[in-house]
DNA sequence: ATAGGGTTAG
């Protein structure tokens, strides 16, 4: 049996069972349910726990982690729960179960209840430490994921590849890569699974090539084709600023599952191509392959960037109609989003108003940052308000509307709500914006002089700065958010905005002719925006740069945004 | 004989 199943022959598998003695039949299932899980395969596995029961078998403690690792991976709580139950009703114990319901209420958002199974288990192993991780990791308590990790004395390569994806998820790009090479010196040597992880980090870093070192070496190990390591990679590129690598690696793959066709979608998406992007959906279509709700995602959040309202609306309608997808508050958000774009704001209303929940952060998030684009200040007060109440500590809330305010020239207002944002003891997140040069990434922070070369590039900043005023660049003095008195003044700060230093550093250090990739881990203020636009014509190069929401392609004075964002 | 901790898409 466990040949048949691990060999995926399951049809075998199920013939035999049919043959054999009933005494038999308990280890045969359990095999076959295991099977079921290693490939994925949960909802299978599920029925084949519902038919041993109905044929009078009872689970044993060889079939609760089985079946624990199904619903977990397939969200099933209360499934699970039930599972839990039954085996302490029944007093069946193993640390192997333990493990699995740690990881089962970790990823059902349980906390609690995960910890304290973690907690009163007497004998833990390696693989206790390794859920209670991923635990940590999953549910963002980084901080706590780092402490765990130091004390471990025992650690596998699964332990490493828990926490170095972890870093990347919550940002710590450089220090996931730091750890990949430290796991290397340790002896351990990487599977396909674990270079993904480090290619996730070179993707929130954007540092393009230092992927490249990880996707040579895995050509040369034979992994390229592995369908983790690939599909890490396709983000990679896209999120490095490089669509067109993106997309070779997806069609030089033998095989894609629906994470590559997702990940091109999204890629394309991100990059503002959205006609390409619907195109690649509609093969994924006719492909055969089913869409997910991550796919609607993706294909709406690229309809989003590209404009494509109408589009988008019948692709939001087809999830529930044709895919039995029920849409959540994340694919309303888009959908918001995409009709305030471009302008339709008594739509979106009257889609807020017919939700069949109540309206989350995410949703009023979208309206208001609709109504920036359009100044739209009465919606936009509402949605801040909401925003005030549902999530008073978020620092975007109070820097959109403030925004609003300034935009439309009525500063005692902006001042009132940078104030309200003062008393209540909110942080602007800081602003950093930073580039590879060869593979060295060079961060910058507004007014950031700590880099050795800072002097150097504030000089040739001022003189850019000069430059395109004479082409006809204006500096938009409302994007200056402290409170400056002079007009003077107020010119100087915008021009140390972190994304401009990055640029400047990016055309002093790079070879003529290449593309200027920047990052930024905010959205772009408007100005710069600007300056951008002027500074690709004038130097005739392309200019890349990637925000917290989506990519700008600054080419010889026009960008693909089109200037929405 | 059969078991637990992991990967990639937003």
């Amino acid at each position: 049996m466990t040949g048949y199943v691990k060999n995926g022959f399951f049809d075998s598998g199920l013939e035999l069972l049919e043959g054999m003695d009933e005494g038999m039949k308990l280890v045969a299932y359990n095999a076959l349910i295991s099977g079921y899980v290693h490939r994925g395969l949960h909802r299978e596995a599920l029925e084949m726990v519902r038919r041993m029961v109905s044929n009078g078998i009872e689970l044993d403690a060889f079939t609760y982690p089985s079946v624990i690792r199904a619903c977990a991976t397939s969200g099933l709580l209360q499934f699970g729960k039930q599972v839990h139950a039954y085996a302490l009703r029944r007093q069946d114990f193993s640390f192997h179960l333990d493990n699995s319901l740690v990881s089962l209420y970790y990823k059902c958002n349980k906390f609690v209840e995960a910890r304290a199974i973690f907690d009163k288990m007497r004998a833990k192993d390696l693989v206790s430490w390794n859920a209670l991780l991923s635990g940590y990791v999953s549910s963002g308590h980084i901080g706590e994921a780092k402490l765990l990790f130091k004390e471990m004395e025992e650690k596998n390569i699964l332990t490493w590849m828990i926490m170095i994806s972890g870093l990347a998820d919550n940002g710590f790009g450089e220090e996931g890569l730091r750890l990949f090479s430290c796991m290397r010196k340790e002896g351990f040597e990487p599977c396909d699974y674990a270079f993904s992880g480090a290619i996730k980090s070179c993707a929130v870093l954007g540092a393009y090539c230092n992927g490249q070192q990880f996707h040579a070496q895995l050509v040369k190990i034979g992994f390229d084709s592995s369908l983790s390591a690939a599909n890490a990679l396709i983000t990679k590129y896209a999120k490095c600023g490089v669509v067109e690598e993106a997309r070779r690696v997806f069609i030089t793959m033998p095989c894609q599952d629906s994470v590559s066709w997702n990940a091109l979608i999204a890629a394309l998406g991100q990059h503002g191509h959205g006609a390409e992007a619907v195109g690649v959906y509609e093969e994924m279509l006719k492909e055969g392959i089913k869409p997910d709700r991550i796919t609607f995602l993706t294909v709406l959040t690229a309809c989003s960037h590209a404009g494509l309202v109408d589009q988008g609306r019948e692709y939001f309608d087809s999830m529930e109609t044709v895919y039995c997808i029920p849409p959540g508050a994340d694919h309303y958000s888009r959908l918001i989003d995409l009709l305030c774009r471009s302008g339709r704001f008594t739509e979106a209303e009257s889609v807020i108003k017919s939700l069949p929940f109540e309206p989350t952060s995410q949703i009023w998030e979208a309206l208001l940052s609709g109504c920036r684009v359009y100044g739209n200040m009465e919606l936009g007060i509402i949605a801040a308000e909401k925003l005030f109440e549902l999530i008073p500590e978020h620092d975007g809330t109070y820097m959109l509307l403030s925004n609003m305010y300034a935009a439309t020239g009525k500063w005692e207002e902006a001042a009132r709500v940078r104030k309200l944002m003062r008393d209540r003891g909110v942080k602007k997140e800081l602003a950093c914006s930073w580039i590879e040069v060869e593979t060295q990434v060079h961060k910058f922070l507004v007014d950031d002089t700590s880099h050795p070369e800072a002097e150097a590039v504030y000089k040739y900043l001022q003189e850019l700065g000069k430059e395109m005023r004479r082409f006809g660049y204006v500096p938009d003095t409302n994007f200056v958010l402290h409170d400056v008195e002079s007009d003077g003044h107020k010119q100087d700060m915008l021009i140390t905005h972190s994304e401009k230093i990055a640029v400047a550093f990016g055309l002093m250090k790079l070879p003529p002719g290449r593309a200027i990739r920047v990052f930024k881990n905010l959205r772009t203020c408007g100005d710069c925006h600007n300056f951008f636009i002027y500074l690709s014509r004038v130097v005739q190069r392309e200019i890349v740069l990637r925000d917290r929401k989506r990519f700008h392609h600054f080419r010889n004075g026009e960008c693909s945004c089109g200037n929405f964002w």
